[in-house]
DNA sequence: AGCCACCTTAC
RNA sequence: GUUGUAAGGUGGCU
């Protein structure tokens, strides 16, 4: 596409003599006109900005490198790159006037673990490729904006340091926390509220119409099309940056009052010193979302509590004699055994080195997680769980009742108890709890095997951070 | 230093 | 049919 510069110059000539626009639906009479009544030296050059080579150009390698969905359209990534060489210019100069019109977004419904379903607004590759040349123009611009105690989305901050921050306002003795969660944030959001913040950033009012039409662009569902007036849509590259400019309001008005709170997303926990001033804290703050930034509060998901009752991004706090500590959360662990079974539910058929295999880069991903917990019970669990998981799957593989017996005696248990423990007709389960399944495959025999150690890597990325 | 693949989590 | 932002991990290549 823009690597070929002479390619595309010309590309672009035959394209805007036709005066089509390929993409998207053809430009009515409504196009802005950004320069209206405007010298040159006034009119703002962020767009320009965007449609720079390298920002298009880097944008383009990042929805390449995401894989993407195929468009509304047909268009699909492996033809994208042809695609983009011919209509690049075109494009750029609908842009450019302020005529680029966004197509629909595609709806994607995705299952959520608590059981409803999430609706995702997906754009074609074309414009979340714009959407993410605008991000990477904005974001630095919004980003020096934003609170020291937002940590969402952003560039350099991590749920851990989330995290590191709860742990520290609860240890100076804020044992009371206001969990608050918003309403179907991502489908809530004012439009109008939203492009006012964003407008304090910007004043290229081609960027602000382009910008609002994303947000405007009409959910396609069936082939049927849905106008939104509200909401942004989620799985576009610009949504999360967006929802930053607008709760950044709430950030400012926590501030003020000085409060201490962590930010994720549409997360926030405010910790205070007592219950009483929790209740008036949530109160206040739903009475402010309300009227400003016209957002409901999800009673269900919120509450006003201890912290070693509520969670906060996958985590626990407890508290053991007054030393604040971090600890996964029950319903995270309950996931990951979750997914493990399911691991080996497909590891049925297949060997125990390939099962651990395939188990291994998991453990370790969950491990780097949830590194920042400090209970050591929960790996010690874990190991243990695992290992139990693994003999049980041997058991069964065995089948039979002379097949476990071999297995037991070939793992060095004596005859006659390979015997008797081969024919003693429990379950798969039980038997993976039992002596001599744990005589046969002790630790040292999956250790061998590289099947990781939770507490043992745990304990190393601990050491190295 | 850089690049690539895979994996995890948060929302 | 799995999008987005961000952080982290493991391995590989030069």
């Amino acid at each position: 596409m823009i690597d070929d510069e002479a390619e595309a110059r010309e590309a672009g000539a035959k394209g805007q003599e036709a005066g089509q626009y390929p993409v998207g639906r053809p430009c009515g009479a409504e196009s802005i006109t950004a320069a209206a009544g405007q010298t040159k030296a006034e009119v703002s050059r962020l767009m320009e900005a965007v449609i720079e080579r390298s920002n298009v150009w880097s944008a383009y390698q990042k929805v390449v490198r995401n894989g993407g969905a195929p468009g509304v359209d047909g268009l699909t990534v492996g033809s994208f790159k042809d695609w983009l060489k011919r209509h690049w210019p075109c494009v750029r100069a609908a842009l450019l006037d302020g005529s680029y019109l966004p197509s629909e977004v595609r709806a994607v419904d995705i299952p959520k673990p608590s059981g409803g379903v999430r609706t995702l607004g997906i754009p074609t590759v074309l414009d979340r490729l714009i959407q993410q040349a605008l991000l990477q123009v904005l974001q630095p611009i919004v980003e020096p904006t934003f609170s020291a105690s937002s940590y969402g989305f952003r560039p350099g901050r991590s749920a851990h340091q989330a995290l590191r921050a709860a742990k520290h306002y609860v240890q100076e003795g804020r044992a009371w926390v206001v969990d608050m969660d918003l309403e179907k944030f991502f489908d809530r959001v004012n439009h109008d509220i939203l492009m006012s913040r964003v407008a304090r950033h910007v004043d290229d009012e081609r960027v602000l119409k382009l910008i609002r039409r994303y947000l405007e662009a009409g959910l396609m569902r069936d082939g049927v099309e849905t106008a939104r007036d509200q909401g942004t849509p989620q799985g576009g590259p610009l949504s999360p940056l967006l929802s930053n400019i607008l709760l950044t309001d709430w950030d400012c008005e926590l501030g003020k009052r000085g409060h201490a709170f962590c930010r994720y997303a549409d997360d926030c926990n405010i910790y205070v010193r007592s219950e009483a001033a929790g209740q008036r804290v949530m109160a206040a703050m739903k009475v402010f979302l309300d009227e400003r930034l016209k957002l409901q509060v999800n009673e269900a998901k919120s509450a006003c509590a201890t912290p070693w009752k509520r969670k906060f991004l996958g985590y626990t706090l407890t508290n053991a004699g007054g030393h604040i500590r971090l600890k996964v959360a029950p319903h995270s662990v309950a996931r990951l055994t979750d997914r493990v079974r399911e691991l080996l539910r497909q590891g049925r058929g297949r060997s125990l080195t390939h099962t651990i295999e395939t188990l291994n880069p998991v453990l370790r991903g969950w491990i780097g997680y949830f590194q920042l917990s400090e209970s050591k019970t929960v790996w010690k669990d874990l190991d243990g769980w695992l290992r139990r998981r693994l003999r049980c799957l041997l058991w069964r593989q065995a089948k039979t009742r002379p097949r476990r017996t071999a297995l037991l005696r070939k793992r060095g248990l004596p005859e006659a108890r390979a015997w008797h423990s081969g024919h003693n007709g429990h379950g798969p389960w039980w038997n993976s709890g039992a002596s001599h399944m744990n005589q046969a495959f002790p630790k040292a025999f999956f250790d061998r095997l590289k099947l990781v150690s939770m507490i043992e890597t745990s304990r190393y990325l601990q050491r190295h951070s």
